[in-house]
DNA sequence: AACGTTATCGGCAACGTTCCCGGTAACGTT
DNA sequence: AACGTTACCGGGAACGTTGCCGATAACGTT
């Protein structure tokens, strides 16, 4: 079933046949009726492929999302999924792990000549300019705070609240409540990723809030994984570091650094409390209920690929939106107990 | 950079760097190598679209997936994603909300000219063989038991537990610790899906072990949402039914209805067991952690993709794996406590 | 020496579209 | 009546591949 066949069907040229179905004018009212009707009733498809090749772009936007584990990118790649379907588009998922080489060069590149532009999920915050280079179609990068400016910032889309600002909002918070002894559960302290975003901002606000930061206070996990972060907060907890409350940086992970605390003996919030950054919906559902900083993962996903879109049909240029996140207190967060000593 | 600027470039035909592209035989060492190398500096990449137009298939493969806020979905996303992308198919992924016939007919119809297979994920299970008539490519349902035989075995792959056998190991294990009366949390109950086989299995260890069901004890929630659960649950638990444990269908459904509980002044196990079946590596870290019927995730995402594949490459037939779940202790069962009446 | 074989290679049609360009008929306009 | 306009339509090249078929040269084989 090509558009010859329907084209012989109604009697008419092929050039007409593609031209009701592009939509297109010059072509009377009785014939685009009738082309229709047999286009429907053969339920006729254009080939993709063939319109791709001549016209020499696809339907067809990808996804390259890092460290899918991470459950916050779940409720994201939901909607980004659902907002590419509905402007008629082709998603196309593509997971990373780690080397990041993999973004910049082979990985997307090899399918670049398809896609009509690509989001990026979960990537560190370092790709060079040069990096970037190779892409050549509209990009934007979702969760992805600019905030250091690694890249120039009139050649980069991005949607993503402000990662530091939204740690030093947890933090303060915490000390508001009159903590003093603040550790931090990060994923990473070597790269510039969203773990070290928040690990900066946790540092700003101790000293802001007249705290000298303590090494032994810091627990790297290495990843986003809850077992990592088990396994981190119990060498922290079981290392005789004291400390009446904790930022961590993704839920998951305080999810399961909460579980690691109440393992090794301190119970949640009463001997330490627990502020977390990510929001997502399961989070109030645990016991405690986590005090977090939500993200607005909707909104994000939705502006993510409003702006791809508009970049890639031409009506608008690099845009960045950075969302505010939202407190959501929880049972996780108390006042320190007395001082013993 | 087309094939034919490469052809110009060596001083061959274009049949000839075809040939040695799709690594053909007829070719001597030395234009292959010379060939090789242009390639390669040219960073040439084949069209894609022209190749799928001329040899009508492509590298695509579909993955529809009904119900992506279950996180045990994103579990086996990640791993179909993984296995699609190390065969060298591109992975593209389409939602579906609930009306069925998206499946059989449009957005999968609509692609299909372009897909080489499909894996369908958490789909209802009474897909009539009408419905699925119109997919003409190899298609494996991936965590669907179709053990009620409602499509003929011999035209269906799928992968999966059987849902109806694990619900009953389930409940029976609160039954061999006494529990007599245990009311159920489920997602639905009118259509043929997971949640009904499930409930299937409930009911059938139920009676057993000579417990007549009560239609007062079992919650619908109406989806597999959190919320929903929890609400569900608050109305089962704050209506006055006496029981002793719950079985609930999904391991987040658990968690949310855990919360429940409690909020009714229940607390979990003491006043009320619960078992759930998934297996989430999440529900290793809430309090209590989960007693769940674990589902093989990373197996389940392999043999789907693998039996896919073997369709498509012409391997072999249709196949249907049935997997064992494994009872994971947690801490959210314990014997009943003495009858107060 | 004539012939079959084999190893290499190029020509060319085809895949299903889109889109430019040119053509025809019908209809004013002067 | 000759001309320009408009509305509609078809022809055909092009998009970048693949794969069939035929061509050539080199090499045995009898």
């Amino acid at each position: 079933m090509t558009i010859k066949d329907i084209a012989r069907l109604c009697g008419v040229s092929v050039s007409t046949v593609s031209r009701v179905i592009n939509d297109r004018p010059d072509v009377s009212p009785a014939v685009r009726a009738a082309v229709l009707e047999t286009v429907r009733s053969c339920n006729y498809i254009p080939n993709n492929s063939a319109r791709v090749l001549v016209r020499s772009n696809s339907d067809a936007v990808g996804l390259v999302v890092r460290g899918v584990s991470n459950p916050f990118y779940s409720d994201i790649i939901k909607v980004i999924g659902r907002e590419i379907d509905a402007a008629g588009y082709t998603m196309v998922m593509q997971q990373i792990n780690s080397s990041a080489d993999e973004i910049g060069t082979g990985a997307i590149m090899e399918r670049e000549k398809k896609l009509r532009g690509i989001v990026f999920l979960g990537g560190r915050s370092d790709y060079t300019a040069e990096e970037l280079r190779p892409i050549t179609v509209p990009f934007v990068c979702c969760s992805y705070d600019n905030s250091f400016g690694v890249l120039p910032r009139d050649r980069l889309s991005s949607v993503s609240i402000d990662d530091g600002q939204t740690a030093y909002r947890a933090v303060s918070e915490l000390c508001a409540l009159g903590h003093r002894r603040i550790a931090a559960l990060v994923a990473g302290t070597d790269d510039r990723s969203i773990s070290e975003l928040r690990y900066h901002g946790y540092l700003r606000a101790l000293k802001d809030h007249g705290i000298e930061p303590e090494e032994a206070l810091v627990a790297c996990a290495g990843s986003f994984s809850m077992e990592d972060a088990y396994r981190a907060t119990r060498l922290l907890a079981s290392g005789g570091a004291e400390f009446t409350a904790m930022f961590i940086i993704a839920d998951a992970m305080a999810i399961a650094a909460i579980k690691a605390l109440e393992d090794t003996g301190r119970e949640v919030p009463r001997d330490c409390s627990v502020i977390a950054v990510d929001g997502l919906a399961l989070s109030q559902y645990t016991r405690p209920t986590l005090t977090t900083m939500c993200q607005p993962s909707e909104r994000m996903g939705e502006e993510s690929v409003r702006i791809l879109l508009d970049m890639i049909e031409g009506r608008a240029g690099n845009r960045s939106l950075v969302l505010e996140p939202l407190l959501r207190s929880g049972g996780s967060v108390a006042p320190p107990r007395r001082a013993r000593d």
